[in-house]
DNA sequence: CTTTGTGCAAATTCTTTGCACCAAA
DNA sequence: TTTGGTGCAAAGAATTTGCACAAAG
């Protein structure tokens, strides 16, 4: 379980100013790791910050992302989701529920970046679909 | 260069009924492999079919999908896209200008899908990120 | 003070829905 | 004449924008 005092630094080490709402998100973002789109975020929060604007949660997504804090995740077909776990895994999307799950265990040499002459390329996002467990009993 | 007539077939291989529209958005699909946006789709044919509807593109390739005739893909924040190649290969997304291109080259190892005891994985799609060549100079 | 962050409301964009009309078998 | 396809207009959902107020240094 991380602490505001966790996400605080955090943010420091990114160089993003933290106010209360940063850290909020920020704290949410470290706690819960389900690749949440900026709604399920938004109505986290809320109840204990009843003054939370939607667009604080959009603003301060997209200075994370800018500044490299989380990784933007286009999974869904409607919304953005964020992940706080920049390191190189795969995401599986589940084609009923919409569920987002991380695949560690993935050789290395699947990440690997394709020498291209036309093209400088400088990150990878590798998705599977399919079924997940309680989803591919129905 | 694909013909009308060549669209038309293709479409009753996947068991779709050849209406005019269908047939239009097909050999749009088939001549202009940049993976259009509905939007894309929709301005280039009106011109010659003055009363396309875009509920109509929308239907013809929500059809498309789901008989399997074309993949959907979802690459852009904004946009869903289509792609008439539905063999394995992967796509290069420009930072700068967003265009799509497509990655043949590339190990088959890349698109083995992996077991899973959690999941029953059918499909990946891997999205390479970075600066196409008239961006990269910029 | 001055700069930066927050939040409301309105606007915009993409997609979906309901329904009437048209076309094909 | 019944089924399926098309297209309009309206509704809906996600995101962005403009602007005023609040907070922090």
């Amino acid at each position: 379980m991380y602490t505001t005092h966790d996400s605080h630094n955090y943010l420091k080490q990114y160089s993003i100013k933290p106010s209360v709402q940063r850290t909020a998100v920020m704290d949410y973002l470290m706690n819960n790791r389900t690749h949440p789109t900026i709604d399920e975020i938004y109505l986290a929060l809320v109840p204990n910050m009843p003054t939370l604007s939607k667009t604080t949660v959009y603003n301060t997504l997209d200075l994370f992302v800018e500044k490299g804090a989380v990784r933007s995740l286009i999974l869904d077909e409607k919304n953005s989701r964020y992940d706080i776990d920049i390191s190189a895994h795969a995401h599986f999307i589940c084609r009923s529920c919409g569920k987002v799950h991380d695949i560690f265990n993935l050789e290395a040499s699947k990440f690997q970046l394709p020498i291209n002459s036309k093209f400088s390329i400088d990150a990878v996002e590798i998705s599977y679909m399919g079924f997940c467990e309680e989803c591919k009993q129905n």
